[in-house]
DNA sequence: CGAAATCGTGCAACAACGTGCAAACAATTT
DNA sequence: AAATTGTTTGCACGTTGTTGCACGATTTCG
């Protein structure tokens, strides 16, 4: 797959050591010496490195991703296995060059995470922690939109925010999923999130939901506006035949 | 495969070396050196050069993309216990309610995380690990400056930003601060940033620089119009009495 | 408890580094 | 046209960073 390039030098090794951490959690070091075609006494030189700066745990035979206390967290760490797989399969459908609009939300950050490497891709986001994920990434743009920011949301909302949106054209649209229904699509919990949403879907050619099996019934709790027009829906390998079938009804691409 | 052209200046050379570096995300001195039929010394020079502008990431064997978490953490860590000190005097010059402009950058980012609780702040920042850092706590407000990032700052810069700071007016203004000079005031390592920084000064009652013990001289490679009009300066408590001397002569009020 | 895997450290070989210096070259002045 | 100034280049030198191996300590697992 990765045919190892002429020569990979030793900072830039850590920092792709770095990146299989972030996208898989963990690594192996023996797996990662024989994929560098160097001794394993490299690798772990690297990996304590790594770790005496704080970047991973480092453990017996390897090393871990190096998770902070946020106040996120208790949803990040929720599933996060799941969504990082979600966020695989949804970054697949990214080409090279393109312009994303990427929502706020936990599973939209494991996305960003996901996203490939050296795609030239360009990342527009309401959320800090969608920017600070690809910030400094090699070839990636990020564009801020602006507003107040919404502290449940984790991302900023409002009108502000909507008329930065509308002033840009993307090529795909990642909204964050509160709910999501085969007939009637996206539900938000409020008005100002659904006008958001509405805002970068319209700004965008093709939306891309991911769904982590809980958002796959619409509850009584959204009362608002539903958004539509979803033309590409990740959901887990899992899921229900029917409710899958239902999508692809509706002539929404089910990828899982 | 790349026919090399009769004559490749140096100048041009260098900006071959940034496309591929932007291409690629790493160059090798090597390669490079052979490509170009120049020695690897030649190519050791631009490469230096490149990282004196902060246009790439100097590394054994070549150099990198400026990139990920490396270049911000290492800054971050780097004197981390003295920016936490100077973030804490600078948190006691903010009053309760006051809305804050906060500038990208490690030392700000400390302030963020040394603000007082409980004190019903409005943060404004063009950062995203700023906002971050404030994001979630009770009473704080959190509004981003929206528009284009730039990575090797880490917050967003550039005309959108600066209009959408010129619509707000703020209490203090916390500037990052890249050098500082008695007589002529903060300076930058470029124009736009001079620019935003300016724009978030005029839009605030007073000006607060923090300045790390390496900020207080100016050194040639500044080369941007000076910001002045700074209120407070919060420097670390071993400066040069003299060089304090000079700051206060100048109408500032400097914390230690 | 014992075997196997993994770890940290010291070491020698090697690659890459920065610096000083002189030659080559271009642009400008005399 | 000749001289001068400044830049760029390659080379030599001593220094530093990186690597794989050997060896003994530590951890994991049956």
């Amino acid at each position: 797959m990765n045919a190892t390039p002429e020569t990979t030098l030793p900072r830039e090794r850590q920092q792709l050591i770095l990146e299989r951490l972030g996208r898989d959690g963990k690594v192996v070091a023996a797996d990662l010496a024989h994929e560098f075609r160097v001794s394993e006494d490299s690798i772990r030189r690297d990996l304590r490195d790594l770790a005496s700066q704080g970047l991973c745990r480092r453990v017996y035979g390897g090393a871990l991703l190096m998770q902070h206390v946020a106040p996120l967290d208790e949803r990040h760490r929720e599933r996060s296995e799941l969504k990082r797989a979600l966020a695989r399969v949804a970054a697949g459908l990214v080409g090279e060059g393109q312009i994303l609009f990427v929502d706020a939300g936990s599973t939209n950050t494991a996305l960003a995470k996901a996203l490939p490497e050296n795609r030239a891709l360009t990342v527009v986001t309401n959320a800090p922690d969608v920017a600070m994920a690809v910030l400094g990434r090699p070839g990636f743009e990020v564009i801020l939109l602006g507003g107040h920011v919404d502290a449940r949301i984790g991302g900023a909302i409002g009108s502000r925010t909507v008329r930065h949106a509308q002033d840009i054209r993307a090529d795909l649209c990642f909204p964050g999923v509160c709910a999501l229904d085969p007939e009637r699509g996206l539900w938000t919990y409020d008005e100002e999130e659904t006008v958001f949403k509405q805002a970068i879907i319209e700004a965008s050619g093709e939306t891309v939901a991911i769904a982590t099996p809980d958002k796959l019934v619409a509850s009584a709790t959204h009362h608002t506006a539903p958004v539509t027009a979803i033309a590409h829906l990740v959901v887990s390998a899992d899921t229900d035949a029917a409710v899958v079938a239902r999508y692809r009804a509706a002539g929404v691409a089910v990828h899982m």
